[in-house]
DNA sequence: TCTGGGGTCCTAGGACCC
DNA sequence: TCTGGGGTCCTAGGACCC
C-alpha cells in the first residue's frame, strides 16, 4: 500500500502527436509544429535535434527532410478536453498543469480498483484508443518525484518509483532535474562543484543558501530529500492572464506600439470577461533589441473588465516607459492582468480598523452594501469572502455579467 | 542556444500604517 | 523631534516552467 500515490500524466511531443494522429501522411515522420518558430517536435524530428524554441530555418538545416505544419490551436484544445475527461473519470482529484500535462492523485484508489500502476496503465491504454494520443505516466510518492518520472519515461512510457526506492532513482540525477533550477542556478551550483541532486543532499544548508538564496535553498533541500508537501488541487484557478508579440525587426515607432498594444489588450479583455473574472493589476511587458526587458505596472482601485479600461492603463505605462524605449529599441509588447477575482464578486469600500479580520459589524455592513447594489434577495451572508484580506460581496449566480460602474 | 507565447513564484525596496 | 518593531501593499526585476 502506498501512503501517497500521485501520478504525473504528460502527452508526448502534444501538438505534433495531434498533427500525426489527424493526417496519417505525417505517421512515424520528422513533423515540427510552427511559423518561422517551433513550438512543438515530434520524436522523429528530436533525433535531430529540433525542438522548441528553435527557429524554422535552423531546425530545416539540421533536419532536412521536417514536414512544418502551422499550428491548429482549437484542434489542441479540443483533444486536450477529450484527454482531461479520461483524467477526471480516473480519478476526481485531477490538477492540470498546462495543456497536455496533469497531477492525478490516485491514493484512495487502491481498494476499490487497484494499484497505481494499473491505474496508469489504463489511463495510458484509455487515452491512446479514445484519443489517439501517447501519454506517458510517472508514478511516485510525491508531486516532484511523480514528474520526473515521467519525464524518464519519455516517450509513450511508464515509470514506477516503488515506495522505499525515491532516494535511490532521485540522487543520480543531475541537479537540473530539480524543479526550479534552470540554466542559472545550474550553472552556480556547477561553480561550487554540486552537480548532482546528491551533492545537494549533502551539502550544508548554510552553503546552499549563500549560493541560491534562503527559499530556493530550503525548496531545492526538501526535494533532494524528496520532500514535497505540495498535494494535488483540483481545480486551481489562473493568477493572471497575459498575451504578448514580438516583431524581431524592431523599429516600431510609438503608432506601431500602441496598435499592438491595443489589439493585445482586446484578446486579453475578452478572455477575462469569458473567463468571468475581473483585474485589478495592469503590467505592461516590453523587451528590448538588446534582450533585457522591463515591467511597468499599475494597480487600479476597483477592479476591471474592460477593454477600454485595460488598454487605457496599459497605454499610460507605455508612456512612461517611452524613454527607455527610445533608448533601447523595442522588439516585444505585451500585457499581463493579475489581481484576478471572480465577476460575481464586487469589492467593498469599507473601513478597517485595527487587524484585518471581519468582526460582525463589518460584515452586516458589507451586506448592506451588497444588497443595495445587487438587490436584496441576491446577497446573503454567506455569500460574503474575503480575498486578500479585502471584503468581496459575492452575487447570486443569476447568468449575466456585473458591468463595473464607469 | 541567437531565443515564441503562455504562465508561476520569489525577492527586495519603499511607502504607509499602527 | 527622535526612536523601534511589525505588518501590508505596490512596483520592478529575475528565474523558471511548459
Amino acid at each position: 500500500m502506498w501512503d501517497q500515490a500521485i501520478l504525473h500524466a504528460d502527452l508526448d511531443a502534444f501538438y505534433a502527436s495531434v498533427e500525426q494522429r489527424d493526417d496519417p501522411s505525417l505517421a512515424n515522420k520528422p513533423v515540427a509544429v510552427g511559423m518561422g518558430m517551433v513550438l512543438a517536435a515530434s520524436y522523429e524530428a528530436r533525433r535531430f535535434g529540433v525542438r522548441a524554441p528553435l527557429n524554422e530555418r535552423e531546425a530545416r538545416r539540421r533536419c532536412p527532410g521536417l514536414l512544418v505544419v502551422p499550428p491548429r490551436m482549437d484542434a489542441y484544445v479540443e483533444a486536450s478536453e477529450a484527454v482531461f475527461k479520461v483524467f477526471a473519470d480516473s480519478s476526481p482529484k485531477v490538477e492540470a498543469m498546462s495543456i497536455d500535462e496533469a497531477f492525478i492523485d490516485v491514493t484512495g484508489l487502491q481498494r476499490l480498483v487497484g494499484p497505481p500502476e494499473l491505474v496508469a496503465e489504463r489511463l495510458r491504454q484509455r487515452v491512446l484508443a479514445e484519443v489517439g494520443l501517447p501519454l506517458s505516466v510517472g508514478v511516485a510518492s510525491t508531486k516532484f518525484l511523480a514528474k520526473v518520472a515521467s519525464t524518464v519515461s519519455k516517450p509513450n512510457g511508464l515509470r514506477v518509483v516503488e515506495p522505499g526506492a525515491e532516494i535511490e532513482f532521485l540522487h543520480p540525477l543531475p541537479v537540473a532535474a530539480l524543479w526550479g533550477v534552470g540554466p542559472k542556478t545550474a550553472d552556480r551550483l556547477k561553480a561550487r562543484g554540486i552537480r548532482t541532486v546528491a551533492d545537494v543532499a549533502r551539502i550544508e544548508p548554510q552553503i546552499l543558501c549563500d549560493i541560491v538564496g534562503k527559499g530556493a535553498a530550503n525548496h531545492l533541500h526538501a526535494l533532494s530529500h524528496n520532500r514535497d508537501p505540495r498535494s494535488v488541487v483540483a481545480g486551481r484557478r489562473n493568477r493572471s492572464i497575459g498575451s504578448q508579440r514580438s516583431f524581431p525587426g524592431g523599429g516600431v515607432g510609438r503608432d506601431g506600439a500602441e496598435a499592438i498594444l491595443l489589439s493585445v489588450c482586446d484578446g486579453v479583455g475578452n478572455r477575462l470577461r469569458s473567463s468571468h473574472q475581473l483585474a485589478r493589476t495592469i503590467t505592461l511587458r516590453l523587451r528590448f533589441s538588446d534582450f533585457t526587458s522591463a515591467t511597468r505596472s499599475r494597480t487600479l482601485p476597483d477592479p476591471t473588465e474592460s477593454t477600454r479600461v485595460v488598454h487605457q492603463t496599459a497605454s499610460d505605462l507605455l508612456d512612461i516607459a517611452w524613454a527607455t524605449i527610445m533608448e533601447r529599441g523595442l522588439t516585444k509588447v505585451g500585457i499581463a492582468v493579475s489581481n484576478l477575482c471572480p465577476d460575481t464578486a464586487v469589492q467593498l469600500s469599507l473601513p478597517f480598523e485595527g487587524d484585518h479580520r471581519l468582526d460582525d459589524g463589518t460584515i452586516d455592513r458589507a451586506v448592506d452594501a451588497a444588497r443595495s447594489r445587487f438587490g436584496y434577495d441576491s446577497v446573503t451572508r454567506a455569500r460574503l469572502a474575503t480575498v486578500d484580506h479585502r471584503p468581496w460581496a459575492t452575487r447570486a449566480p443569476t447568468g449575466e455579467n456585473y458591468q463595473p460602474d464607469r
